[in-house]
DNA sequence: CGATATATTGACTCAACTCAACCACAGTGG
DNA sequence: CCACTGTGGTTGAGTTGAGTCAATATATCG
């Protein structure tokens, strides 16, 4: 139950008193609504399993999609401040989520040590998420951008005990796209290109990664020669600015 | 003192209590290291004057510029998950800072409910604002990038109370390009074309706004014709992929 | 005041974008 | 059951914004 959503050290009668909080666990499918942006702060939610994505839309009306979010992984805790949400959540998958109040939330850390210390570990690991991943997007080339993504998604997804190297990714090209700051197009090639290089099998929206240290070098290099396919282009270095 | 950094609503009481847990209130130099990336994790900084920037370096040993920390403002809270700094941070100008004991500063949020719902504010906002502002840097043209930095200063100098439209920038056109992910030479050549539009006046390191509402305008639109002066080219919109 | 680091300018290149066509599948309705 | 239409995905051709490399200018500092 509760330990999908905030798995570390409480014991069991912290997770008793932390489940009456939940205020309800819907089922929801692919493009249902789940917050919109501007809605007054006052839920927080955690997703038991399938995905959901939150975009914002600036002033001209453009989306940016700015995360998706995998069973296990909390979110709305951006919101506290601005006391209004600041991203439209929808769902991407048939999913469970699980919603609680917030000011009970916040009334229940102060009686219970644990969880405060537990909502500073995952407030700070969010933070350091969102300090390191632009890491991964930055200057780099499209190539790094989509390995690692494929790669992020992977690893919190072997964070919450998935095995296996398969990937079902229910969000279109065009959602990748514009996460990453690229052309759908380019996801297209590039998809291509890892299955050519025997990195990725592409079936549709299911990934599976054939060579998971191909991957892996992908992500931290900036040119794989291909070693099993052709295209020997080295795609020269750029790195530190 | 602590209101500068811990501003909202706190009692005198409070404030003293939070006052005990201040270990040492120092001076540094430019180029003085304050923390180094793996450090075990034991406190968090608040600027008091002048200015921090951290960085990381990646296993290829490039290094990439995650933020600039201005007066008011607290680092180090993101590693407390991982119970190690995941970045360094280095001094950029004469700055004096304050650093704190974070178990104390844990503790003492159990007594005190409003420094634990202060504390809650503060991770909302570094997360809404590490969540928001890639939108900024997205897929976005080199020239919104470096508009959007600049008026981000701005903002944030703004909020501390700063009059006035005069920055100083005490990092070189070397971090900021690596911060926005762009080339130093690329830098030079905006803030010279925003100097002929009629956007900056730039002196060296120091960046007058003359004119306000054109910047806020190169933030969000794509380009800006340029009404002053030369150049009547206009780069082509890109927006949502 | 020379030496070293930082900043600017110019010329050329390339990765990723745009535009446009095409393919494939899933509904829907006749 | 099949044509029709829409949406999402792929492929191709041509363009361009920002990068690289290299040279020059300007600061900063011992």
């Amino acid at each position: 139950m509760s330990d999908i959503c905030l798995p570390l050290g409480l014991d069991k009668a912290d997770i008793c008193k932390l489940e009456t909080i939940v205020t309800s666990t819907a089922v929801k499918h692919s493009g249902d609504i789940v917050l919109r942006q501007g809605d007054p702060f006052r839920k927080v939610y955690a997703v038991k399993s399938g995905m959901a994505k939150s975009y914002r839309l600036d002033q001209a009306g453009t989306e940016y999609i700015q995360s998706f979010h995998l069973p296990g992984e909390l979110f709305g805790l951006d919101a506290i401040y601005a006391k209004r949400y600041g991203f439209t959540v929808e769902v991407l998958d048939t999913s469970v989520l699980c919603e609680m109040d917030f000011d009970e939330l916040q009334t229940l850390c102060a009686t219970l040590p644990s969880l405060q210390k537990q909502l500073f570990n995952l407030f700070s690991r969010d933070l350091y998420r969102s300090h390191v991943s632009p890491t991964d997007h930055f200057d780099q080339t499209a190539e790094q951008k989509l390995s690692g993504f494929i790669h992020n998604l992977l690893t919190r997804y072997k964070a919450r005990g998935h095995r296996g190297l398969e990937l079902h990714l229910p969000m279109s090209r065009r959602d990748i796209a514009n996460h990453l700051g690229l052309a759908p197009e380019t996801i297209s090639r590039l998809l291509k290109r890892f299955q050519q290089k025997g990195v990725l099998a592409i079936n549709n929206r299911l990934v599976e990664i054939v060579d998971p240290s191909k991957l892996e070098a992908m992500v931290h290099c900036h040119a794989l020669e291909s070693s099993g396919k052709m295209d020997p282009q080295v795609s020269s270095a750029k790195s530190a600015k």
